[in-house]
DNA sequence: CTCAAATAGTTTAATATTAAACCATATGGC
DNA sequence: GCCATATGGTTTAATATTAAACTATTTGAG
């Protein structure tokens, strides 16, 4: 669906690209979403689990900047995971303020279950791409994640 | 933050290419909703107002495909805006499961207000790419969005 | 040593987001 | 005409998401 606005041709092509890019990181996530969720798992609750298992254990503040999560957030999604036994928090070092967010054993079983048909279906999403393409959609999102903003 | 995962490098390529859209859509969109929430409206809001306003008068459920988002969704967001005064709703056609929905005059003029600055911010947002590297990105965007999933 | 400022995490309030259940309406095979 | 099925919208329940306010802890200038 692009844009019907009437603007100059620079506007409606960095609106177009715009559009085409929360399309399709949504409709992406959508699709993939629903097999999580038979999983168990929410997209946030995922993200948290695997960050955990390849990262190791880390606070909730650099949880959140590396998922792009607001700290409010951060709290509630391991609060879950805490509940459901997938996840433990401790102050950990000399500084009290930092909570250490790891996987419990029982969160490990389960992502190391979920993580391998996920990135299955990533592969099946990406299948439209060519391998270059790929890295071309990489490299271009890369530089926009940085923060434009003139 | 690319992936850590060990797989081979077609399963690493899409997972990364996948992150890096990810990345991009949330973090773009994030330094869009600043702005946005200072004039009072949401990021989903302004997708209502601003389809309605190019678009024109339409039913839910279109809304709703157009915007990508859930039935229940965008009777909540609807009831927000039309509370604000910026929607109407009726049952206009035969069929009187449709609801159409169309902006008041009030709703014309915050979105027309708002539109542009917001446009110009996209555009910011686009910059760190050049024209035919935005071209190249929605082109590949829109393959993706039309779903994948091998 | 004191205390203002900075920082990590939690809480609060408002809105978003979904799937599923539910309700009303429409459709079309028998 | 009847009724099973399909469809648009609403409601429900659970979780997500944020900014701002709040609490506790740490830092470093004076």
């Amino acid at each position: 669906m692009p844009t019907h606005y009437r603007g100059t041709a620079g506007e409606r092509r960095a609106l177009n690209a715009y559009i085409a890019l929360l399309r399709a990181a949504e409709s992406v996530t959508s699709r993939l979403a629903g097999p999580l969720g038979r999983e168990g798992l929410t997209t946030g609750q995922f993200g948290v689990l695997e960050a955990l298992l390849h990262l190791g254990p880390m606070c909730q503040k650099t949880l959140g900047r590396k998922l792009l999560r607001s700290g409010g957030n951060i709290t509630l999604v391991v609060d879950h995971l805490e509940h459901r036994g997938l996840v433990s928090r401790r102050r950990a070092g000399a500084d009290r303020r930092f909570v250490t967010v790891e996987l419990t054993e029982a969160g490990k079983t389960v992502i190391r279950q979920t993580f391998p048909s996920h990135a299955k279906r990533i592969v099946g999403e990406m299948k439209p791409l060519a391998p270059g393409e790929q890295e071309s959609l990489r490299r271009l999102c890369r530089r926009l994640g940085r923060g434009g903003g003139a």
